[in-house]
DNA sequence: CCGGTGATATCCT
DNA sequence: GGATATCACCGGC
């Protein structure tokens, strides 16, 4: 487990140390822990693609507190996503994990994920890793506490890491847009697709 | 490329 | 209260 210093600390610093952590899960006796090659920080005090970018509501509500939770999302009718809170308290940043390898809890993990055609496919998406972990909306606001919900540094960080711009975040403009705040492990085939923005139609 | 799907925030009476 | 726009996605074609 990382002190709380680690998450403490600016969402840009944290972002990139938390590549090659493994974030595990004890859920419904099962448990999996997946090794992280791709996240994406977000910084809610002056960030536009940041859910909390608006202040506090009670879906958010939980990143505007200490450094060392969860915030998981519903999106696209389907999908949970999952954050890890960081930053001082009330700076309502967060680190979205967006992909990573299975390393326990394998045939779990395929029994979650009944349509990955392969093991690498598992936890490459956000949606995709959250599902691996048993995660849901019920999670949002859990402590990342060492026992149901744990995360542990790599005794070796990757050697060699990416950075570029997030992914599918729109009105993300200006500065926001300026650095590249997604972080990845160069050539691991875990790390998601991207995928340009499709303009979609009006619903009519 | 496209559709499916539902919660959320923000507008409007 | 209702209507609408938005959404950090996946899977299948």
């Amino acid at each position: 487990m990382p002190g709380p210093e680690l998450l403490s600390r600016p969402v840009l610093e944290v972002a990139p140390a938390l590549l090659g952590a493994r974030l595990r899960t004890v859920v419904d006796g099962e448990l999996v822990s997946v090794e992280l090659t791709e996240v994406e920080a977000y910084d809610g005090a002056k960030d536009p693609g940041s859910h909390a970018y608006r202040g506090p509501t009670p879906r958010t509500r939980v990143m505007f507190g200490p450094a060392g939770h969860l915030y998981v999302y519903f999106s696209y009718g389907m999908h949970w996503c999952a954050n890890i809170v960081t930053g001082s308290d009330g700076r309502a940043s967060a680190v979205l994990v967006r992909g990573g390898r299975v390393v326990e809890g394998l045939e779990v993990a395929r029994s979650r994920r009944p349509a990955a055609k392969r093991d690498v496919d598992l936890a490459r998406g956000p949606a995709r890793l959250a599902s691996c972990l048993g995660l849901d909306g019920s999670f949002s606001g859990h402590p990342i506490d060492g026992h149901t919900v744990a995360l542990e540094l790599p005794e070796v960080p990757p050697g060699d890491i990416s950075s570029g711009p997030r992914v599918g975040v729109s009105g993300a403009g200006g500065d926001a847009e300026a650095h590249p705040w997604r972080f990845w492990v160069t050539g691991d085939p875990t790390v998601s697709t991207y995928r340009a923005a499709v303009v979609r139609k009006r619903r009519g």
